[in-house]
RNA sequence: GCCGAGGUAGCUCAGUUGGUGAGAGCGUGGGAUUCAUAACCCCAAGGUCGAGGGUUCGACCCCCUCCCUCGGCACCA
């Protein structure tokens, strides 16, 4: 386990403001980090998390022009939609703002301008593609006939059929994804990120990483193998702004800014509480730890252009400590895809179940205790609503919830408070001794990222404390030996309280709950809240938060006082109807 | 096409550097019990570890070939 006050960033990726969240992207970046997050608060470790939308980019400026609206209207929309999805799941992000502020422009013109400066952003010429309306078009949104193997819906980035990669320029009949219109092509002047300069550099810090994930450490090498320029800048009226005369027609591109939100993030929160410089204790400090969640389509940006920027920003002090010298990532951890009863995520296709209509219908902890049980953590995986509803009753309900309600109603009903130790035995000491030493295994389960057999170990302990409970027989006890049921109530209360902490990260929603059935008035761990924020030009904007400092909670065995007063107990959880299946899969259907 | 991941009990998956009879949860069958959301607890059955070769005293784990599934292949984040 680490010692207290180890600074920890929790960098979270960045989710783009254009619809709501679906399950397979909090799976992904949302739930693991929340439970890490989490964890380490209980611990004692200063744990900085933070995140936001990502309100830039072709994707958001399409689904604006479909309906008609601007680009901020529909960033400022979702940016609400996802902030309370989000906080409706309970991801206790210590800010989760936007990348549509005034901060997080200067801070990424800061950097574009250090890394122009030194070398690591240069100047070319390269041949744009231009939709009918002038603004840049992806080439993976330009169709056209496959000049290799006559293919006629090959994209402009690689032909699906044959699988050649291709250069939008070479298609024939080429034409917009977006209106179907042909695009013209003419040469363009952009910045680039100068990749190669970094290529020794990123090698040898890559290959010292030897705690990463091998699957992310040996992808971001082989990236490393063959990196080029990459343009920081697109011929579009929606982002950042160049910070140079004559570029009003060009802004930077989303990619860049967006992993630079990580660092404005850091410093918007230290803005935000009255301590403008304290983001400095986990972005200057080389002892703070920064770990990266995201899934596995975006390793290459964590793994590899972003640290190639903080090292370019680096130069300007060289090696020596001072303002640039930010922290690289310690872990890129990244996830496996989500799909849904077998088939790839798609809004368009109606593949899809929303964040929020899961929250509304079963509420949070169920979906992140299948998120996590059943998650994608070492490879795809698969979200089936009868999983869900299994996991939910058979595991969720049936170990766990039982467990907590049987020991409090047989309490409550017998003592109405919690009764008084007594003499332990060695069966009561035994379990004891297991649920300190969960403690310390669970613990380090999710310290190095291992969330699924940590939560699968909490299941095992809670089921251990049901074996107790069944061999020890308090209801029986209650009738025949007061004084010996007291112990094995006191002892089962313990180990309940005890479990409700263990549970918390992945499950903190119910684990309060629990907390207050167990006669607590206290709060383990939040509210989250949303308010709106500020900036010194007057603008203003949403912002997700919560103040940890506040938490009572402790990643430490139950200290539950003999003698307090329990309340009625109610189920944590509840079980749901085998019908359930067949009413979402109908709704899924439905869409499609 | 290139690169990578994976194919282990009915289902979902674990299986450090090769070594006593291959594991868990759920489901199934049986038992026990009734405090608890018919939940909990105990016991049991179930697998030639994708196919075929090879290396080895010995391979689920190493090498080769094949079959199947999936992802990435950069200006999409």
């Amino acid at each position: 386990m680490l010692s207290v006050n180890q600074k920890i960033l929790v960098a979270v990726a960045w989710p783009y403001a254009n619809g709501p969240r679906h399950i397979g992207h909090v799976a992904g970046f949302g739930v693991p980090s929340d439970i890490f997050a989490r964890y380490h608060r209980l611990v004692g470790n200063d744990v900085l998390m933070v995140s936001g939308t990502d309100d830039h980019g072709t994707p958001i400026m399409m689904q604006a022009d479909k309906e008609g609206v601007s680009y901020r209207e529909l960033a400022d929309r979702y940016n609400e939609v996802i902030a309370r999805d989000l906080q409706g799941l309970g991801l206790s992000y210590n800010l989760f703002t936007r990348t549509e502020t005034l901060n997080h422009t200067e801070v990424t013109q800061d950097l574009f301008t250090a890394l122009l400066q030194n070398g690591g952003i240069i100047k070319d010429t390269m041949l744009g593609t231009f939709a009918a309306n002038g603004k840049a078009l992806p080439d993976r949104y330009v169709e056209g006939t496959c000049p290799i193997c006559g293919f006629p819906d090959a994209r402009g980035d690689q032909c699906d059929n044959c699988g050649n990669q291709l250069d939008p320029v070479d298609l024939i009949n080429p034409r917009s994804k977006i209106d179907g219109l042909p695009p013209t092509f003419r040469p363009t002047e952009h910045f680039f990120l100068d990749l190669p300069k970094f290529r020794e550099q990123l090698r040898g810090w890559i290959e010292a990483q030897m705690h990463w994930r091998p699957n992310v450490r040996n992808f971001s090498l082989n990236l490393v193998d063959d990196l080029r320029p990459r343009a920081v800048t697109r011929d579009l009226d929606w982002g950042v702004p160049i910070p140079l005369p004559g570029y009003d027609e060009k802004r930077i591109y989303v990619w860049f800014d967006a992993v630079i939100g990580y660092l404005s993030a850091a410093i918007e929160w230290a803005h935000n509480h009255g301590t403008p410089d304290r983001w400095q204790e986990w972005w200057l400090n080389p002892a703070a730890q920064h770990y990266y969640f995201m899934g596995k389509d975006n390793i290459t940006f964590h793994s590899v252009i972003w640290p190639a920027m903080l090292l370019g920003y680096r130069e300007q002090d060289g090696v020596t400590a001072g303002p640039h010298t930010l922290n690289l990532p310690y872990n890129v951890v990244s996830t496996e895809f989500l799909t849904m009863e077998g088939k790839q995520f798609s809004t368009s296709r109606g593949v899809v179940i929303y964040v929020r209509d899961v929250l509304e219908r079963y509420g949070a902890d169920p979906l992140r205790y299948c998120l996590t049980a059943g998650g994608p953590e070492t490879q795809d995986a698969d979200f089936t609503w009868a999983e869900f509803v299994r996991r939910n009753n058979d595991e969720l309900v049936a170990t766990w919830g039982n467990l907590a309600n049987r020991v409090l109603t047989i309490a409550h009903r017998n003592f109405g408070a919690v009764p008084p130790q007594g003499t332990l035995q060695p069966s009561d000491q035994t379990l004891l001794d297991e649920l300190q030493r969960a403690f310390a295994t669970i613990g380090d389960l999710i310290a190095t990222a291992h969330f699924k057999s940590a939560l699968a170990e909490a299941m095992a302990t809670a089921a251990r404390v049901n074996h107790y409970v069944s061999e020890q027989e308090p209801w029986k006890l209650v009738k025949s030996d007061k004084e010996r049921a007291a112990t094995v109530l006191w002892t089962a209360l313990q180990a309940v309280d005890s479990l409700k902490i263990i549970f918390c990260p992945f499950l903190p929603f119910s684990s309060q709950a629990l907390h207050e059935q167990l006669g607590y008035t206290s709060v383990i761990a939040g509210p989250l809240e949303i308010h709106e924020q500020i900036e010194s030009n007057g603008a203003h904007h949403l912002v997700l938060t919560c103040e940890p400092a506040s938490w009572t909670g402790r990643w430490q065995p139950s200290e539950l006082p003999a003698g307090q007063l329990l309340p009625a107990p109610n189920p944590l959880f509840r079980k749901l109807e085998p019908g359930v299946v067949q009413e979402e899969v109908a709704r899924l259907l439905a869409k499609e």
